[in-house]
DNA sequence: TAATTAATTCAACGGTCGATGAAATCTAAT
DNA sequence: ATTAGATTTCATCGACCGTTGAATTAATTA
């Protein structure tokens, strides 16, 4: 098994050593499982793109599924630190009122979608994984909400306050769909450029996020705003 | 190789036959390839629950992945028909003016919504296996734009006319955020009904379809209603 | 330096994968 | 009933899967 003894070697750079291999499975790793989902990946792709023995994912992680969770986790708690961070000092700065709706889905989305923009070819695919894992049935609920509640539950306790009269559940169907949007966001399909015949891109992450934000903001005052829109409506024709 | 010739049987119903085969593969295809993804469902796995023989499925459509995308082609003609026609049907109701622009989200969703909720288990599949093709690098922007385009383009041009002044940018991406949220209410993770705590299910897609529509249109309305929502918002602050 | 342990390499395990050729069975037309 | 073709069954192919024990090398400690 894995490493037993002596935490770490706590010792400055050296040329390589076990935690570089870590790494480099770690990278190579993200960027397969990103491009072609869990399944259709093999450990021996895996290490032949880090360029290591295949054994060693066995002995670092346990298991290839003990390594897709470890891919998973190891960028979430540096975005959650963020986020969080982020979103204290919007409302901080707007004290004593609540902050703009705008300003609140700012501190959500813009951690993420500027290191998918930004962040590097590691960040990139680590976005497009999550796009998939959100979406999939098999992991969907799970590690979502293993990795990233806390950070959402602080999201939607922002907008509760911005939307004082406002039933619980359309802050967390509107935030359904926030998630929905983003995510799709991240998977850079090239759907868009298609459909639009090159005048949209999906990898111009700054123009979707430019037109995400007042789009889901008014999204959410249609549906949180004092009179419950849903319930008053109209006769609740058939859908 | 599969039939090469007599096109159909064309005779009355038979008590099992070649086209019952097909269809028991194709229904357990649908349903393992929606709940754990085209990689991780073996050929055998397909034929073990639709009851026949392993090499039936190359028999009758050339390959694993020929089946899939027989599984993805078969509904979206019928889906396609419906969506189109609703289309066509609030356009005629409105002239000479345009519809309004939760009718012809309605026109778009509607179709979905409702066999996902009451269509059985086969439809239910169905949108989850979309909501993963949708968000998949490897699949999304090919199989989506190849069975989908049409009725797309027929969404975006009544829109079109709903917002005369607003450019197309603008209606490809709110188009976008909508394709996002509706196809993670497809996949039904359940994620939501452990964030809420029960106070929102997954499955209640009527609940859903009653907030979709209000909620995209006042996002359509805030990105694409005339003076462009974008362009003149604020000093384009860097994000 | 010798002893100890961590890290890596190598070869192989049993199992499953998608696919297929040949034989058997069934159906339809003569 | 005979024949021809469509469909199904059966056995098996080579390739690859995730994992592991044993041997080897490198690093650390005594």
């Amino acid at each position: 098994m894995a490493r037993t003894t002596k935490a770490a070697p706590v010792r400055g750079p050296r040329k390589a050593g076990p935690e570089a291999t870590r790494q480099k499975i770690l990278d190579a790793a993200e960027i397969l499982f990103a491009e072609r989902g869990f399944h259709s990946v093999s450990v021996r792709d895996i290490t032949a793109a880090a360029g290591v023995d295949v054994a060693l994912i066995n002995y670092h992680f346990g298991s290839k599924q003990l390594l897709f969770e470890t891919v998973f986790m190891r960028r979430a708690e540096v975005l959650n630190a963020e986020r969080l961070r982020r979103l204290e000092a919007v409302v901080q700065r707007a004290k004593p009122r609540a902050p703009k709706v705008e300003e609140i889905i700012n501190a959500f989305t813009h951690p993420l979608l500027d290191r998918s923009a930004r962040g590097g070819p590691g960040w990139k695919a680590y976005f497009a994984l999550i796009a998939q894992v959100n979406n999939s049935t098999e992991f969907g609920g799970l590690m979502m909400t293993r990795y990233f509640d806390p950070v959402v539950h602080a999201f939607i306790a922002a907008l509760r306050r911005a939307f004082p009269n406002c039933d619980d559940r359309e802050l967390y169907w509107s935030y359904h769909f926030l998630s929905g949007a983003l995510t799709l966001t991240f998977a850079e399909t090239g759907r868009i450029d298609n459909l639009s015949q090159g005048a949209c891109r999906s990898n111009d992450l700054d123009s979707v996020h430019e037109r995400l934000v007042p789009y889901v903001a008014a999204g959410f005052r249609a549906l949180c705003s004092k009179s419950s829109a849903v319930q008053g409506r109209r006769p609740r024709r058939a859908l």
